[in-house]
DNA sequence: CAGTGGTCTAGACCACCGA
DNA sequence: CGGTGGTCTAGACCACTGG
């Protein structure tokens, strides 16, 4: 009832996007033309053209003239703040990036986790926590749970090659995220993880992504004050 | 020359946005109809439609359907972080909002204030330095230094029935910012204005407004790290 | 009611890409 | 070269708003 009310675009995009986030379409695949989803449709080329448009407008796939439509590697959080990798963030300033894993296990779900992940209480939950380094200085500490219905092989991955975002983006994709940014200390153990003062001011990030129905992982990702800032720049 | 190759909707939006950021049309005036624009220019009205419609996406106007196109009150950056008054927002949360107006006072341009707002070193520059509390309680040091040019009479605002945002807006069309994100210590002046300890992690947003050719203003905006986080939600 | 924006069509020309 | 997306037109019908 409902959905053939909706606009002829907006069922276009709808079909795009269910698609990618059922991960028929996984990132790098190519979208079909203009023209196929015309036909397919049954509706003016105008129409898909802004159905497309508007998708690449929200950074789900990037459109190449002569070229095509491809699905986009990463999705932003209100074009400000990306999920994306740290690795590729890193190698993009042109530094390196290096991890150390500092755990990598099993644990069981508590009160918090039942909340964040939507597990039941007692339930296995992936743990990871592993610091990230820029040319060697430690920049992010990322403290993740995983939701083991989503990447059962969560703990047999390399994350000396493979970073947590990269697997969890391959495995299951991503629908939606809910994130806060704020300002706090540190914990003592996450001082000392990230090679910093107990008292120094950290940006911290915690962000819960979903795949589907379920809660993939929480995230708690913590930036030392001093060697990281959002950057942004805005132009009418 | 380069002009005339642009797409005909980008003229059109060029247009508008030089009417609002010269203040040609204030926030809340309306702008003329698609039909209007469309006669003006000699394009189809699916064009002037385009045009419009990114501008509305972009939230430099709104368009009520039925009623027409106005100006709108506020500017985005990337559509998370918002340029926008403290007192709408803690109005917005159903609060009471109220200020201390610490300092508001001419100092002259050391060379910080040479390279932030473009002004000879040694030349005035207006300074204020306002607490903004939330149900009488601290949660922004406001710390800004405001270009003469482009607010000539900022030192006689009553800061405790307008806040310097809506008084800037009034006085200088925006049309650029930048801004970063971080976490610091507050200094000793600004833990005790806020009434907080001296190692307490606050979130500071730095942000530069630019209005046409000048750098109208450069603001600290310090926020505890207890009582203010930057929320956000996406959705594919 | 007349005017507004929201959507849609069936064409069209162009610049660009890859083979 | 054929296929792609980028842009544009001159109409059209609709839902909504205001007087």
């Amino acid at each position: 009832m409902s959905v053939s009310h909706l606009p002829a675009y907006e069922q276009v995009k709808t079909f795009v996007k269910a698609q990618i986030t059922s991960g028929v379409w996984q990132a790098g695949d190519t979208v079909p033309s203009e023209s196929a989803l015309q036909q397919q449709f049954g509706v003016s080329r105008m129409t898909v053209n802004r159905a497309v448009k508007e998708l690449a407008a929200e950074g789900l796939v990037t459109r190449l003239r002569g070229s095509g439509t491809v699905v986009a590697q990463w999705h932003r959080i209100s074009s400000m703040l990306a999920v994306r990798d740290i690795h590729e963030e890193v190698i993009e300033r042109g530094h390196t990036h290096s991890c150390r894993v500092l755990r990598l296990e099993v644990v069981v779900a508590d009160s918090a986790l039942v909340q964040a992940l939507g597990v039941p209480l007692g339930a296995p939950v992936f743990h990871s926590r592993i610091v990230h380094l820029e040319d060697g200085v430690a920049i992010q500490l990322e403290d993740r749970h995983v939701n083991p219905a989503v990447a059962p092989d969560y703990l047999t991955v390399d994350f000396q090659t493979t970073t947590p975002t990269q697997y969890l983006f391959a495995s299951a994709p991503l629908t939606e995220a809910r994130y806060s940014i704020e300002a706090a200390q540190p914990s003592a153990a996450e001082a000392k993880s990230l090679g910093i003062g107990r008292t120094e001011p950290c940006l911290v990030i915690t962000r819960c992504t979903v795949s589907g129905a379920h809660v993939a992982s929480q995230a708690r990702l913590v930036y030392p004050g001093m060697r990281y800032s959002l950057r942004g720049n805005f132009q009418l």
